[in-house]
DNA sequence: TGGGACACGGAGCGGAAGCA
DNA sequence: TGCTTCCGCTCCGTGTCCCA
């Protein structure tokens, strides 16, 4: 006789949250990272206000959304950047099917493909814009994969990129010495390096050492179908490009825009041509 | 056929904004 | 400052659909 396991009540809960077309809708609204009213979300999901309110309360209740009442107003946002990473792991897993549906119109074509070019996943950046960061930051040793299996990659490999240490969580080891990956950094995907931490300092952008969010890690790009930065690292650069005006949001969606200043930005400091973020 | 889940509309409440 | 209007949210009752 085999015991069940301990973790299956939560699943099913949490599935059970998950799996509904109106909740979907609103969870998949919701990773633009934002706070959104009830009334805003019923429109985008297409129900009446008073069905949103009932799906909200139900997703305030099971902890996957956190509200803020303001005055009137109730805004919800997703609990935090873990519902976040798995709205967003869901979503890349069905998006093969998403794709295949023809756009109705040229507003959704053109609102499509802005969305593929650069969007916000959450916090961080996703779409073209997201893939040729994270390309950069890697190909200057700032950011290592680290998901490979441990036979190959649970040891740096000497080559001539080899960065000069490894940091989730502010691990580092010196220059050249190559070493085990925690289990941390392999689950995580990604590993900023020494160099990496610098490059964020010398580009003015703070990083949350304390948060016990990784510094570092991957997320798939539903459109890309390729790991993106996320983590600490990868919220802090896109707060920042959004504050300094590297990028401007799109309407009201997850869509985002690189300005003039954003690729000069992007093009000095990680030497992104601007046709990538296009 | 009954129960559960979902959706909707109407009524009521309360806050924000406008105006005298 | 107080009144009125508008708007958003919630509660409640009801209808529909699906499944055992």
């Amino acid at each position: 006789m085999t015991s069940r396991d301990p973790r299956a009540p939560e699943l099913a809960r949490l599935a059970g949250l998950i799996a509904d077309e109106t909740r979907a809708a609103c969870l998949l609204a919701l990773l633009d990272g934002r706070a959104w009213t009830a009334g805003e979300l019923a429109r985008h999901a297409g129900v009446a206000a008073s069905t949103a309110s009932e799906h909200l309360h139900r997703l305030v209740a099971g902890g996957v959304l956190a509200e803020e009442r303001q005055g009137r107003h109730r805004y919800v946002r997703l609990a935090d950047a873990r519902v976040a990473q798995l709205v967003e792991d869901l979503a890349a897993q069905v998006a093969p099917g998403a794709v295949v549906r023809r756009p109705r119109g040229l507003r959704e074509t053109s609102s499509g493909s802005a969305m593929a070019r650069g969007r916000t996943c959450y916090d961080h950046f996703a779409g073209r814009l997201g893939i040729a960061v994270t390309d950069a930051l890697t190909a200057r040793g700032l950011l290592l994969p680290t998901s490979e299996p441990e036979g190959r990659a649970g040891v740096e490999r000497s080559t001539a990129r080899r960065p000069e240490g490894l940091s989730t969580g502010g691990l580092s080891t010196p220059a050249g010495a190559p070493r085990r990956r925690t289990s941390e950094e392999r689950a995580t995907g990604f590993a900023l390096t020494d160099a990496g931490l610098r490059w964020f300092d010398s580009a003015g952008i703070t990083l949350d050492r304390t948060s016990r969010r990784p510094l570092a890690r991957a997320c798939l790009d539903w459109t890309e179908r390729r790991p993106h930065l996320a983590g600490v690292a990868g919220a802090a650069l896109c707060r920042h490009a959004l504050d300094v005006g590297w990028c401007v949001r799109i309407g009201s969606a997850r869509a985002v825009k690189v300005t003039p200043e954003g690729e000069r930005a992007l093009s000095e400091l990680l030497g992104i041509e601007a046709e990538a973020l296009h």
